[in-house]
DNA sequence: CATTATTGGTTGATGTGTCAACCATCAGAT
DNA sequence: ATCTGATGGTTGACACATCAACCAATAATG
């Protein structure tokens, strides 16, 4: 704690390593997605939660619950895809504040279209090069990274 | 290789727990830069490369194979940069479609203002909660991703 | 009931990232 | 010298992400 933040250029180099598997890994994905079924990764996020609620469609605040964005990024992305007829806004009866959003035909037909790729996407390109021991290491270091940006509110003190 | 593609309940969770982890942590070094010095990843990312240039500066080729962006994206951070006084745009001489890009003292007193907070959170957050097995082990992670990816043209065919 | 605070959602502004089109210059060929 | 092609860089259009401001409706409080 005396020696302030010094990083050997080893760690530096596997920082940067880290660094380019994120980018590359999140480009590949998009990539496979805009090929199988063109749409971008923010679309099939939305189109796979829709997909997966009871009448294909959730309300907008839900939506935000299930994948965790801001309630403003999910109202422009929904207003791009609407426009392309991948999902439709339609008024909530019970709560008159409230927005339906509900996959169309199309936005089914999507997503039925990128699913099965997309995990074998993922599998092959990050599952199949992994060890369990690697797995489970990754799974740690996520944890522990998280905890580490988030303290967990430790109220170690009286 | 007969079952396509099956992801166990787990590994989603390993997916998801890394997803999060990454994006939380791109967030908590942003909020860093802006607090400290009032830029962004991408600016800090520019910055640094002309302050470690020799006569703090370069040309938008060699910036472009620095840090690995394409040209059009360097040329719109750069005008956005420079509309803040952060770096100067000047011609180049013995190229005539060149352009130098420079830091400006703004640029330099930001950059140095940034880079010791910013080694110091990467450390905090992400260093210092890793042992050394797991260090190496997300390097072989990354490394063997990056392959994945990238197939390394593997002649090893006739 | 009236007031106030909270919730649900949209909008506009700005910054970021990618792609394609474009233009000027330079380098190499004839 | 001229023609051709590659190189260096800018620009415009669009998608994406965040923030703050706003409005309508509901919920909570007096």
């Amino acid at each position: 704690m005396s020696e302030v933040s010094e990083v050997t250029r080893e760690e530096w180099a596997v920082w940067r390593k880290f660094y380019a598997m994120r980018r590359q890994l999140d480009r590949a994905l998009e990539d496979q997605l805009q090929r199988d079924a063109g749409i971008s990764g923010p679309d099939y996020e939305i189109l796979l939660a829709l997909f997966e609620s009871p009448q294909r469609r959730l309300r907008s605040r839900d939506l935000t619950a299930r994948i965790g964005w801001e309630k403003s990024r999910i109202s422009h992305q929904v207003t791009r895809m609407e426009a392309r007829g991948l999902v439709e806004r339609s008024e909530c009866e019970d709560d008159l504040r409230g927005t339906w959003i509900e996959l169309t035909t199309q936005g089914r037909r999507a997503v039925l279209g990128a699913m099965r790729e997309h995990t074998t996407a993922i599998r092959g390109l990050f599952f199949d090069v992994l060890t369990p021991e690697e797995l489970s290491s990754l799974q740690a270091v996520s944890e522990r990274v998280l905890e580490a940006i988030n303290p967990p509110a430790c109220d170690e003190d009286s």
